[in-house]
DNA sequence: AGAATTTTCGGCAACGTTTCCGATAACGTT
DNA sequence: AACGTTATCGGAAACGTTGCCGAAAATTCT
């Protein structure tokens, strides 16, 4: 059993003075007289004294939490977003209150509720793959609860949202592979209805064709993140009489499926065929060769997200929601040629 | 702003009734009439209420929240304990509260400051690297907060603790290296100050002592976790004019600097030498060659270490802390040569 | 029918803090 | 000397709940 905490009601008896008093010298109120401020902080120095925020946050009706929630944070590209989150919110003496929805629509909901119970400021958000059911959502923010969406980004919502540029990302790889003399690049593509699927496609179609070259539907497969079908449609795009020279995958980890596929038809990367991925998971700097991949921002994302929030909550109503897109870097490693 | 959530004043309103008789409705108490009960959850219902946790908490001086503090989360290894954490506190009704020390023993005190003004029921903790100092520590012992080590022990502390056997782990590694043909054992060994560098070191002369192997000095290398210093010794282990057919690594990332080294001196593995990396990193799978490692029951971590807290929390002050060690499983991949 | 019991409910105090409001005392002003 | 100011403090209400205690109403028992 816990033993019971100091109080300012200890505090206050024990310097014969009012509980009034003593919580004015702990938040340092203009009216006291420095040497009771002084005896009070010391007393409270002994005894350990630590605010009780429940107390605290249930009379100022303000609990100085945000809420966080990810599909998950095994892999590295959310904790690195929260890490984000945590450095502005900790410089604005908010507390962050971490949750996961596993990709779980269910669980999601859940959580939120719980969020609602714990009374959170606001909420930064990534959605789960399966989440097609906005109520739970749209009725939080009617409750005035402010959220800011990251990653999984869901137009009709409205909110601050932060994202980053995937198609510039796309161009940008798809231009190195040019400018390192290939030719024929397949792009082995993301799911259609999500947006980052959509925008990495056409920032592979338009750098083709800003640099005139041809466009052939043959080269574009549909992976769509699937395990087993990115071996599959590698493996076809090998055995093309006219095999590409280069492929561009839509993220990293249908990159390392096309790569394994490829050094099993004994072809070297990137003598043989150039590779790039996209997102960057942790371990495709490891992997032989250390792949050339599209990284974002991961911090910085975070940072965002939680700026908006706070200025959301400063500034109250008469806040306008911002989407910020930040711009995605090429990280050249050795799966592409040099220049 | 927020517009304000329901309380159960409203209900009681809208229903004439008392609150008493609302929050009697609301946690099925005994002493009411079935048909109010329905009104109330009704309303309740429809009025999308939500509970006010701050105010139940505050009243029943209980948060039902756990604290869990690591030094980092970006790496797979915390996350995945995390993991074990959540689902065993979720079926518990408990909530978990997550922050990180950044491996900074300064953030680590003022972390448990704020889980302390929080008034968590409990944590569940991996200290800093740089945690030399305990006063934060048993100070909070002291004030009755029930903690549960892991990762990162401390024999000196009292309290429960979730560890992996190391030295059984470390064992297993040398022994399997050993079935494989190999006779000049290298080690990168840890600090031997903590008790992992102790134990695996402990685990590797032992395999060494039971297969009536020598013990050579010149063939154990202090690493210390310290990158740089692994290529060194590495290279110095490969100069010597006879030269050790094996590395056990204390850990993953040793094992890859040295795998690193070994591949830039023109040496295959496991043909020149195997390698054995010790807590399976997310990528020891993904490099080339895929590397054996002893991997750590991380999400089993994670559930005894929230199974021993809860029961803590239940049996109060007559809980006797327990130590519960979890045995490694060895995994054979391709740095080490077939059986 | 009256008493005893049960069911159902409302009042109220508490949890620890903040904050408004008013009280007191010491000071300076005319 | 009478007044206004200022510095410092205590009292008390409030935040949203829970849970004890007792009251009224409904039911059962004699």
């Amino acid at each position: 059993m816990r033993n019971k905490q100091p109080t300012i009601w200890d505090i206050a008896i024990k310097l014969n003075v009012s509980i009034s008093t003593v919580s004015r010298a702990l938040r340092n109120a203009p009216d006291i007289n420095p040497e009771t401020k002084k005896a009070v902080l010391e007393l409270a120095q002994e005894l350990d004294y630590q605010p009780n925020t429940i107390a605290t946050s249930l009379r100022k009706n303000k609990t100085n939490i945000i809420g966080v929630m990810v599909p998950e944070f095994v892999h590295a590209y959310f904790p690195n977003v929260i890490l984000g989150i945590q450095e502005v919110a900790n410089a604005e003496d908010y507390k962050v209150m971490i949750m996961q929805s596993a990709e779980s629509l269910e669980i999601e909901k859940h959580n939120l509720q719980a969020m609602m119970s714990s009374r959170v400021e606001g909420l930064i958000l990534a959605i789960t793959r399966e989440t097609n059911d906005y109520g739970h959502i749209i009725s939080a923010q009617r409750k005035g609860l402010p959220i800011v969406f990251f990653n999984r980004i869901v137009d009709e919502l409205p909110g601050s949202k932060v994202m980053v540029n995937d198609y510039q990302g796309a161009f940008m790889a798809v231009e190195h592979l040019i400018q390192t003399g290939c030719r024929r690049i397949a792009h082995l593509a993301g799911p259609q209805n999500l947006t980052i699927g959509r925008n990495r496609l056409n920032g592979y179609l338009d750098a083709l064709k800003t640099y005139q070259l041809p466009i052939e539907e043959s080269l574009i497969m549909p992976c769509n993140f699937e395990e087993g079908k990115t071996r599959m449609y590698t493996q076809a795009l090998l055995n093309q009489t006219n095999r590409p020279d280069a492929l561009f995958a839509v993220n990293d980890p249908t990159a390392i499926e096309a790569l394994i596929c490829i050094q099993e038809n004994g072809m070297n990367i990137p003598e043989h065929i150039s590779l790039v991925g996209f997102s960057n998971a942790p371990h495709s700097a490891f992997i032989t060769p250390p792949m050339t991949s599209v990284v974002q921002p991961l911090h910085e994302i975070g940072r965002h997200a939680a700026e908006l929030l706070i200025r959301q909550l400063n500034e109250g109503t008469h806040f306008i929601p911002e989407t910020h897109t930040l711009d995605a870097k090429l990280v050249i490693r050795k799966s592409t040629r040099k220049a």
